[in-house]
RNA sequence: GGCCCGUUCGUCUAUCGGUUAGGACAUCGGGUUUUCAUCCCGGAAAGAGGGGUUCGAUUCCCCUACGGGCUACCA
């Protein structure tokens, strides 16, 4: 079997979009489950749409989730040059070689004159106008006008497009991987333009001549292209490409989380969470949040976002990139479209996080640390994680909810002391402080059946001792196993913070009627 | 409007003519726990509608409805 050779082709226009990063998942899945080639082509023909940085971005956003190319613009390759914008020339002589096979003609028509055409011919009653066999006869092209008025303006510069002839009134099908069988009938088809008047290819053309060049075997691709799938068969058709058209697979789209259409950039913001690899600052200002600067694992994105249209049939949810690898199948890709579900894919970054290992989420979650306290003590913080891991969702979460770990700088949660802070509190506070003081080795299982002897000695209840303790060392209710947070707070630590508790919380009482 | 694609719990999905329509997220209830989280147990929750085909349709076909995409010298 030929060797499988697939691409991924974004457009620099700004940072990648999370529907690309699926596309480029699944294109890169199927190459490296079947051993083929996973290619980076830079579709940067609209002059008018380029944005500096994009590019830079796609190719970041690519090798965080560890999607390296093995051809592109950085790589190389013995099909380059791999930006579109590089290979100008190419295009130039294949629609020549379109033009003089006289499946492609020049069309010298004004935006406003095409414009005043389709009003004219809606006018006349044709439903949707477009420029195609009914209308191009009255147009200013190589097909009306005379061959010597078409030298003369091609001469003079006069500037003009290229475009595909459609022969209408037949059928066009092609079978697409995921939705079998599409036709089209050819009169429902307009001459696409191939050669813009800045002498730029349109992307139909530049696909499918790179496509080809590139000896690519699988297009798989949004199912915003199924519509112009049948001009790029007729394009493999003109340049007599037939046999070598790759086999087109198109992807249902990600869609809003609710109400209508497929997700857009502008929905991060509107609904409060990333639709973009990372963090992205656009020309006018806005900010666009990312999944790494939200605290995301690249391999939870790309689990989330590999279930997202597609899955394996199996009960498992949880999967690394090597094990996607390994069970992969285009044939189990969904073809109906997906809601955004931020939820499932906080899911799917908790149960990464709770399979990292202790070195992995440190390296995660150290800057975070440093920038946050200004120190970096990597013991200490190793010693942490595995106290955390299960209990935060972003990466994000972890320097919040380990303050009490760092620094002393935190406020007591008042309605609990206020319910719990009785008139025997301090005594047996302050008892609890004496023992923990003499307390050797102080360390959890020590420090666990201390606490035990303690409550049961004095007859007291856990409910009575624990929630104070609690507070009175971290600050919140919420938190790790108590016992071992003490360990690693220390012996000095718990006592001093003990100490305060105790000339804090009779105050915190009285004062009853300040917030929590 | 036209063309094309689609339609199973709120959401992501399994089912490839015969199932009590399964799982996951979310949600609700319970258990474990000093708390939170994890974990465990349980509940509620679905085949858009109408015609066919068939002994039998969620599954195959048609129609309608609804949703989506495209309809640019954007990709």
């Amino acid at each position: 079997m030929k060797k499988i050779r697939v691409r991924f082709a974004p457009s620099p226009t700004g940072p990648l979009h999370i529907g690309g990063v699926r596309t480029a998942l699944y294109n890169y899945l199927l190459a490296r489950k079947e051993g083929g080639t996973f290619i980076l082509r830079i579709e940067d023909t609209d002059r008018t749409r380029f944005v500096t940085g994009a590019e830079a971005y796609i190719k970041e956003a690519l090798s965080w989730f560890g999607m390296v190319p093995e051809e592109g613009p950085d790589q190389g390759g013995a099909y380059g040059p791999y930006r579109q914008s590089e290979r100008k020339e190419r295009y130039r002589e294949q629609v020549q070689m379109l033009l003089e096979k006289g499946k492609a003609y020049r069309a010298f028509d004004t935006p406003e004159e095409i414009a005043a055409m389709k009003e004219a011919w809606q006018a006349k009653g044709v439903h949707s106008p477009k420029y195609d066999a009914v209308t191009r006869q009255s147009m200013r092209n190589s097909l009306t006008l005379s061959p010597s008025e078409v030298e003369e303006l091609v001469a003079s510069g006069a500037p003009h497009v290229v475009r595909l002839l459609v022969d209408p009134g037949r059928e066009v099908a092609f079978e697409d991987e995921i939705r079998g069988e599409v036709r089209f009938s050819t009169s429902e088809l307009d001459d696409k333009v191939l050669l813009k008047g800045d002498g730029m290819p349109t992307y139909h053309l530049a696909n499918v001549v790179d496509d080809y060049h590139m000896k690519i075997t699988h297009v798989i691709r949004g199912e915003e292209w199924l519509s112009s799938t049948p001009h790029h068969v007729l394009l493999y058709e003109a340049f007599g490409w037939r046999a070598e058209m790759p086999v087109f697979a198109h992807l249902p789209l990600i869609l809003k989380p609710s109400g209508k259409g497929k997700l857009s950039k502008r929905d991060g913001a509107k609904f409060g969470f990333p639709v973009f690899p990372m963090d992205w600052e656009a020309e006018d200002g806005t900010h666009y949040l990312g999944f790494r600067e939200a605290g995301f694992l690249p391999s939870a994105v790309i689990n989330f976002l590999a279930f997202l249209g597609w899955n394996p049939g199996g009960e498992q949810e949880i999967f690394t990139m090597e094990e996607l690898v390994e069970v992969f199948t285009p044939q189990n890709i969904v073809k109906s479209g997906a809601r955004f579900d931020y939820d499932k894919a906080l899911w799917f970054n908790q149960q990464h996080i709770m399979k990292c290992t202790v070195e992995e989420l440190y390296e995660m979650v150290k800057d975070r640390v440093q920038s946050a306290y200004g120190v970096l003590d990597a013991p200490y913080v190793k010693e942490i994680i595995p106290l955390m891991q299960e209990r935060i969702k972003t990466l994000n979460e972890f320097v919040p909810s380990t303050r009490f770990f760092f620094t002393e700088d935190w406020a007591y949660e008042a309605k609990m002391i206020r319910k719990k802070w009785k008139e025997d509190s301090p005594r047996h506070l302050k008892a609890l402080k004496d023992v923990l003081q003499g307390l050797d080795p102080f360390e959890a299982p020590a420090i666990e059946a201390m606490v035990r002897d303690f409550i049961q000695e004095n007859a007291l209840s856990f409910g009575a001792i624990m929630p104070l303790l609690r507070i009175g060392l971290t600050g919140t209710m919420k938190g790790p196993d108590l016992y071992k947070s003490m360990e690693i707070i220390g012996r000095e630590r718990s006592i001093q913070r003990l100490e305060r508790a105790l000339e804090a919380f009779p105050a915190i009482k009285a004062g009853g009627q300040h917030p929590g």
